[in-house]
DNA sequence: TAGTCCCGCCACCCG
DNA sequence: CGGGTGGCGGGACTA
């Protein structure tokens, strides 16, 4: 539809615009500050409101966080403005049902039932429940915003041309389809943005159409490397590619524990060699379909996809009943006023992993000063699936930062 | 200078 | 018509 767009440069946006102006109208926060802010317990339902009021940003920067969370599985909407938190137990599932999908439209077979749904076929609340749970589902029904068949005649066919373009050209869709192209790659372990955006849009892109995609996907691999997902590698020295991490760039130990990274060695540590994660599977990708033929197949809403695991991926085993602990000496009202790039007193689990760094930057305000004195933080924590225990230095109190944090950002 | 991505306009859709 | 949603691309910033 590509609308034109006759924006006057603002003020602060012309070339004379100072560094400090920027950083004062910089109204961004990485998707890791999001993924931050709700992965913990407790968190079940989101409002774009709220995160937009927590994260101190604008309304339209949650969009794009949320349509790719949804798509990899961690967000699934509810409602109009709301979403439920599935975390990241709903990765794996979404990334499989993913490469199922890569693998039938590679081979040509029949696509899974919720495929049979082609976007066109499709309602927006179909596709906005792709990720739900089955109560979130029903509720659609409530919320229904199809399209289809607007007029009165029964059997007028459906008019929704528009919304299906749109919809073709979605964050999320393109989110699926860039996961899709790591998930059935073989011969090579990277891929750059330019050559994803050229298998997306086909043969015969325009170059303006070439330079809007690979925006889209800078977004896209942003967040997916907030989630370690992919990561970024250097294949020469101006074109970056990315590296598919996937579930390997979350880092369990077998007894389940969070394996701490420190800040200096994380990037590293948490690799995988490329070829061995589950999830990458092998075909060729020459072997890929044709653009035009892929989007056909890719536009599926997949209402099927997460229905089992939503719920049981938000109660995971493990968890110690928030209840069983005590505040520690902090005054819970420490605001989480930093820099916009620092997550960490929002603390995070599985996306950074970094919780040396947490600790460092943890700095609690005390109730009583004296306390500081007497309890040195030196945060040893014993971390299950999603506890942490910051244990003082006479380790005989524990207190649970996951609660605290969860006070502190309330 | 190419790569990156912030930013917000405005089209679309629905109630 | 108003509000929610999000596609889109200009252009500032960075390496």
């Amino acid at each position: 539809m590509a609308h034109v767009k006759k924006k006057e440069s603002k003020p602060w946006q012309s070339a004379g615009r100072e560094a400090v102006a920027r950083l004062v109208v910089r109204n961004t926060i990485p998707p890791r500050c999001f993924v931050a802010l709700y992965d913990r317990d407790g968190v079940e339902s989101i409002g774009l409101d709220d995160a937009s009021r927590r994260l101190g940003v604008e309304r339209r920067r949650i969009y794009d966080i949320v349509n790719v969370l949804e798509s990899v599985g961690i967000l699934a909407r509810k409602a109009k403005n709301r979403y439920s938190w599935i975390g990241f137990g709903g990765v794996p599932m979404a990334l499989r049902e993913l490469k199922e999908r890569a693998l039938r439209e590679k081979s040509g077979l029949a696509p899974l039932p919720a495929e049979e749904l082609s976007a066109a076929n499709m309602s927006d609340d179909e596709d906005d429940d792709k990720l739900g749970d089955p109560e979130a589902e029903r509720e659609g029904e409530k919320l229904s915003q199809t399209v289809d068949n607007p007029s009165d005649m029964p059997d007028a066919p459906p008019c929704r041309l528009r919304s299906d373009h749109r919809k073709e050209k979605s964050l999320g869709l393109l989110t699926q389809n860039f996961v899709k192209l790591f998930l059935t790659m073989e011969q090579v372990s990277t891929i750059s943005l330019d050559e994803a955006a050229k298998f997306l849009l086909g043969e015969g892109h325009e170059e303006s159409n070439m330079r809007t995609k690979v925006r889209r996907l800078y977004d896209i691999a942003n967040v997916l490397s907030s989630l370690k997902l992919i990561e970024k590698t250097q294949v020469d020295t101006r074109k970056p590619a990315f590296r598919w991490l996937g579930m390997a760039g979350k880092p369990k130990a077998e007894n389940g524990v969070t394996i701490v990274a420190s800040p200096a060695r994380k990037t590293l540590s948490n690799k995988r060699v490329f070829g061995t994660e589950l999830t990458n599977i092998g075909i060729n990708r020459s072997q890929l379909e044709p653009t035009t033929q892929k989007k056909a197949k890719l536009a599926q809403g997949g209402a099927d996809i997460l229905k089992s695991y939503n719920v049981a991926a938000q109660k995971q085993p493990g968890q110690v009943n928030k209840s069983g602990f005590v505040y520690g000496p902090f005054h819970p009202s420490c605001a989480r006023k930093q820099e916009p790039d620092d997550c960490n007193n929002v603390g995070q689990r599985a996306i950074a992993h970094d919780w040396e760094s947490l600790a460092d930057s943890f700095r609690p305000q005390y109730q009583n000063p004296d306390d500081e004195k007497s309890i040195t933080l030196s945060l040893q924590m014993l971390i299950s699936d999603r506890k942490i225990l910051v244990v003082d230095c006479a380790g005989n109190r524990n207190y649970s930062m996951t609660t605290y944090l969860a006070e502190v950002t309330a």
